[in-house]
DNA sequence: TGTTATGTGTGATTGCAATCACTTCTGTTT
DNA sequence: AAACAGAAGTGATTGCAATCACACATAACA
């Protein structure tokens, strides 16, 4: 499926390039609808392309030596991934799934070393959007050293609601929500203890499921206060 | 205490820069030592600068809500941090504290984008560390979703072994080890119980402390074993 | 519409590591 | 050399979440 100016146009890294820049990466991407479940991106492999994720939900997912699957980060709709070995021709370790059927837009990394070798300005988005990852990174980390598994679900479900478009936001709607089994593998948590934890927040009426495409934050400050609480 | 071209040349990401380039960043650099325990970079502030450490060894630590202490990486000699700011104006949540005494080189991150504007090379070395880095943040992750402690441990020193030069890496040796403390909070275990697991490895004679400045890997194979295999 | 697969929910059991309090050892300072 | 501070070591207790097995609900597919 061919990719427009104006598709590009909607990542916020990209909006600022020139038409001329974008006419060209453009014409080398390509969207295609990815099924839930489907592999986005090779762990261990090389990736020639960076993933632009225009609508659905991206996880990428490693495994531990004994075998454990392991959440590293979700993917937001107006975000991307595969940008590692741009450089350095290394790949990364994880996978990168489609927990839901998305639509990714695939621009190979060639295309992207020539916009950078002319535009100073997507240098420094790109670099600005790598520091972006990295504190996301050591955010969701930190997620980890909270001991209890209600704030450590609260503060998963807080990220991702800060992530969403602004009219989600606004709305408190996490869109195209994880699952169990995926939101555990984030927080080294089983989906049994997960679930645990929904039903104490659906209980309070902190959250309410809204089918399966949904999640309504109800109580913005209970979520957070809870997050906050910690080893309450 | 004044920073010489020769000094800079010892990190690999300025190693390839022209003399003339290298000679105004050596100018405008400190070269300070610091003591165990002092701040190297403040957390939640805007870093003017970036941290090159040429001897002893950093950590950066966040705080969770409630209370306590996560590390998030160590930094060997060689490397830096602090760029997370270099163009968005924007801090990183975590301190950056010295856990043994250290010599730092702190280069303003002002001269380091003069730098970037004119070496495209810098712009790719930059970027390509970055890389490195967020592979490293994803390592330590996976790290935390093993369930067995000795496993956890052990993964730990095997990627410090890794990342020593290479002096130290062939001879089996990690340098300013961090205490059972700093280790535990990377890892999410109490101080006891990383001293237990030392414990094992000390009876098995898989590691050995050699005083306080360095830490034997006697056996590799065998710290790697215990590091594959998971849950034993 | 019925069947199948996936996700959510539930209850019981058990093991492991956090926690606490304390001791011992080692390095630093006076 | 003695005193002090910090780090390592030790033992007992307990709580919490993983695990397992299963049932129920919901979505997808034929």
């Amino acid at each position: 499926m061919a990719v427009t100016i104006e598709l590009l146009k909607r990542f916020s890294m990209l909006s600022a390039l020139p038409d001329s820049t974008l006419e060209q990466l453009a014409q080398q991407s390509t969207l295609k609808n990815v099924s839930r479940r489907a592999v986005v991106v090779n762990g261990g492999a090389v990736s020639e392309n960076l993933c632009f994720l225009f609508e659905g939900r991206l996880q990428g997912v490693d495994f531990t030596l004994d075998g454990r699957e392991v959440g590293l980060y979700f993917i937001e709709p107006g975000d991307f991934c595969g940008e590692l070995g741009l450089f350095d021709q290394q790949g990364q370790p994880e996978s990168v799934i489609a927990l839901s059927k998305s639509q990714v837009i695939f621009m190979p990394a060639s295309a992207v070393r020539s916009a950078l070798q002319s535009s100073h300005q997507l240098v420094e988005s790109l670099f600005t959007r790598m520091a972006t990852r990295v504190r996301k990174l050591s955010a969701q980390r930190a997620l980890l050293g909270l001991s209890s598994t209600v704030a450590r679900v609260c503060g998963q479900l807080w990220m991702m609601l800060e992530e969403q478009d602004p009219n989600n936001r606004k709305d408190g709607v996490i869109a195209n929500p994880p699952t169990h089994q995926e939101l555990g593998i984030m927080l080294n948590l089983s989906r049994e203890t997960v679930t645990r934890v929904f039903q104490t927040l659906q209980a309070e009426a902190i959250v309410k499921r809204d089918g399966t495409t949904r999640l309504l934050i109800l109580n913005e400050q209970g979520l957070k206060g809870l997050f906050e609480a910690g080893d309450s």
